[in-house]
Formats: C-alpha cells, sequence, structure tokens
DNA sequence: TGTACATCAGTGAACGCGCGTTCACTGATGTAC
DNA sequence: TGTACATCAGTGAACGCGCGTTCACTGATGTAC
C-alpha cells in the first residue's frame, strides 16, 4: 500500500476513527456496501453522502464519524479489491503457475483460470466491478490502482526474471504492466458483454501466454521465435 | 454511430441548437475545449457547467443555447474522438495493414505505427486521453464508446474473415474486441507511464500481432501454431 | 449481580455553498428593399 | 449604400435544490467496584 505521503493536497483520503464495537463496525461495512450498490446504479458523479446515508439508513454524522468525504469511502473500497485481488495473483505466482516451460494449452488454462478466480473476487464485492473504474477515472484515487498494477508487476518481474535470467528485465517489466493492464481491461470488457465471459477470459489468457512465450523464447538464444 | 433510440430516460444528451454564425461556432467548440481541459484537471465529478462557463468566460444561457447538460457536451467530444480514432483504424484496415502473410516483424511495426497514430489524435484533443475513461466510468456514455467499439470490430471481422475464411467468425470477434480494448488499455496506461510510451506501444503491437498469427495459423489445418 | 460512570455510536436539525437551470433582456449579425 | 427589421448570440440576475458538513445532543455499550 505504500507511499500514503504523495497524497494530492486538500483531500483527505484516510479514513477517520476505527470502529470498535460490533454495531459500529456493521455501521462501517455497510457504508461500503451500500456505496458500491450506489456504484454501478448512478455512477461515481451523482454518487454523494446524503445519498449514501439515505440508503444504508444512517444519519450524515455516521458516515462523517468514518469518512471525512466521499472519496475516503471509495478509496478503502479501491484498496481492499485491490488487496484481494493481489493477493490471489502473488499466490499464483508463487506457486510457480506463471512459467511457461510446460505444454502451451496447459499454461492457458492456468491462466484462465487466475482471470477467473480474480473477477470471482471482484464480483463478489458490491459493485466490485466498478471500483476498478473509478480508480481509474478520479484523479484523487489513481494512486491506489497505481500502487496495485506496480505490486503485481514487480512480482512478475521478480518470478519470471529469476527463471528466465536471460530475459531482459525492462522489457519483462513493460510485459507484466501489458499483461496485468489487458486483464484488468479484459475484465471490463466482460461487464459489458457478460454472454462472451467464457470466450474472453480464455482467449485474454492466450493472448498474454503467446506473448510471454514469444519474450522468453525470442531471448533463449534462438532469435525471433518464429518469423516467416 | 448508430442507436440514438436507446437513450436512457431523463437524459437528455443530444445538442440543442446548432449554431450558425461564425462567433456561435467559436463559443461552441470553445466550451468543448475548455470542457476537455478541466477534465483532466478536476476530473468529471467535480466538473460543472458553471465551472466551464467561468473557465470559457461566458455565461450559463451561452452555454444552455448548444447542450441541456454537461454530459451532452462529454458525449460530443467522445462522439468526436471516436470517430476521428475509427476513421484512422478503418483506413488502416482497408489499405490491408492488418493481414498477417508477410513478416512478423513487419506486421508489428504497421500495428505500432497504428497504435501512434491513434493516439496523436487523441493527444490532440484537449483532455482527450481523459474522454476515452469519461465514457466508461459514467453509466449514461457507455454507449458511445460500446458503438465505436463495435464498429472497429465488426470491420475486422470483415477483413480477416474475408482473408482468413477458414477462422471462425465467433472466435474473431472476440479477437477484434480484445485486441482493440488492449489498444485502448495500452493508451491509459501511457497516461500514467509517458516515459514507456515508445516500448509499450511496440510490445502492445507485438501481443496483438503475435495473437491473431496464432488465431489464423492455428485454422489453417495445421493445428495449433506450435505446442511443444 | 447491581449500579455509577466513561466511552462509543448514532440522531435531529440545520448551515452555507455551488450546482443546474431559467427568465426577461440587450447587443450583434444578416437580409430585404 | 442606407435603413428597417428579423433572427441569432450572449448577458445579468436570480431561483430552488441537494450537496457536504457540523452542532449539540440522546441512546447503547462496556467497565470498575
Amino acid at each position: 500500500m505504500a507511499k500514503r505521503s504523495k497524497e494530492s493536497p486538500g483531500v483527505e483520503l484516510r479514513t477517520k476513527l476505527a470502529p470498535s464495537q460490533d454495531r459500529a463496525r456493521a455501521t462501517f461495512e455497510l457504508i461500503l456496501d451500500v456505496t458500491g450498490q450506489l456504484l454501478g446504479e448512478v455512477g461515481v458523479e451523482r454518487l454523494s453522502t446524503n445519498m449514501i446515508c439515505v440508503r444504508a439508513g444512517i444519519t450524515p454524522p455516521a458516515l462523517y464519524r468514518y469518512f471525512p468525504n466521499k472519496y475516503a469511502i471509495l478509496r478503502e473500497m479501491g484498496r481492499r479489491l485491490m488487496e484481494a485481488e493481489d493477493a490471489i495473483v502473488l499466490e499464483w505466482l508463487e506457486q510457480g503457475h506463471g512459467h511457461l516451460d510446460g505444454s502451451l494449452e496447459e499454461a492457458i488454462k492456468q491462466r484462465a483460470d487466475l482471470l477467473t478466480r480474480v473477477r470471482k473476487v471482484a464480483r463478489e464485492q458490491p459493485g466490485g466491478e466498478w471500483i476498478q473504474l473509478v480508480m481509474r477515472a478520479v484523479p484523487v484515487l489513481r494512486e491506489v490502482r497505481a500502487d496495485s498494477v506496480d505490486t503485481v508487476a514487480r512480482a512478475i518481474v521478480d518470478q519470471l526474471g529469476a527463471r528466465y535470467p536471460s530475459v531482459d528485465k525492462g522489457r519483462l517489466r513493460t510485459a507484466a504492466l501489458l499483461s496485468t493492464t489487458l486483464a484488468n481491461a479484459a475484465s471490463e470488457l466482460i461487464v459489458d458483454a457478460p454472454q462472451l465471459e467464457e470466450e474472453l477470459t480464455i482467449e485474454t489468457a492466450r493472448m498474454i501466454t503467446l506473448y510471454y512465450r514469444d519474450l522468453v523464447e525470442a531471448s533463449e538464444g534462438d532469435g525471433p521465435a518464429k518469423e516467416s
């Protein structure tokens, strides 16, 4: 979660009091939950603290007890989602599923599984599919997402860099950024075209896997993979 | 630009009067221009019609003469950007640059050129890099972007479908959606990491090209491209 | 186990502000004769 | 070329509303003895 210091001036994003009683914890969670619902229904720009309070059945001061403003709520939601997603990806990497030595189809299948699991986490969080979008569209929140992408990219570079030392680290990092970005973008595409979920998942996995393969093979001394 | 009918109820998105005099046209353009500037500075949610008027040096009724609300302004900006980008892609396809018969490196270079040109169009429009984001994050505007992606995807299916008839049309469409999505996502990544522009462009081109290659080769009777 | 007290959690009501939007109007531009 | 009139473009000032936020308060929960 890194650099909390570099926050843009004027907008406090940290949560305030941490709830200590059960009732309070329930309220805190309810606020996040309701915000997630509303995100999908009305979008960020029309979302307001008053609206959240009405839907949650609480009064504004209860909300302000925990959050200084709506951006802090969104940030907390984003932080949690990123954390959950990152955990899945990091675990997957540690288990060595990111390696490219076995069969191509097997590697694709492994990656498709990963994509499915990451999306499942997002779907289980109310409004989860919208939060990623919000993290990008709201300037003050971009950092949360950037941190997450950075964390994942680093882990990929570490893992694959160790396994395939001949691959240029810079290119590996670019590849990591791109594949992470494509995976996220594909998720958002599925929100618009849910009937294509399965195909999009497998094809995204294929696209990423083919690319890493080429990257690894090209650097292993036998030149660009398959020039024709 | 297709289905104008399916607009969400309650939010009018069409522009109102078309300006007929030079002064009016200048005002119209100024509004779009200023909105683009502000988009990057404050984000969609804090953007307001009053704010636009102040920056443009006009009074609110002047703005309301042409636009019913801020979403109509954003829609017009989005519509223009999508139109300009689509035109470039469609022309590129018609010139046959999307074919995959020549050398791999040549195909990648052609595609990188395309990506660069598309991005250039976005950059030339004030706030252009933010508009794509807004088109996705604001529910009422998603249709504009979806239409554009759809247009491009269709063109790709037509072109490649004619050239490589053995490729399954459904898969081709999925591929078209994915590649378009990746290209867009990469553009947004470059906003955050401008120093990586060149690498990200070439690697995005590589990723897409490798994928199409595999798709085409796999269906041309010799099975999956390179199983190991 | 009961009670007094401290702390935590949430309420009711209101505030000032900037939002989107509109009214009745003035000034600029174009056009007919 | 000049003038009268129609239309177009933009102004000044205001509106009601919902926004974010805060005040002084009540009720709920936990704790010490």
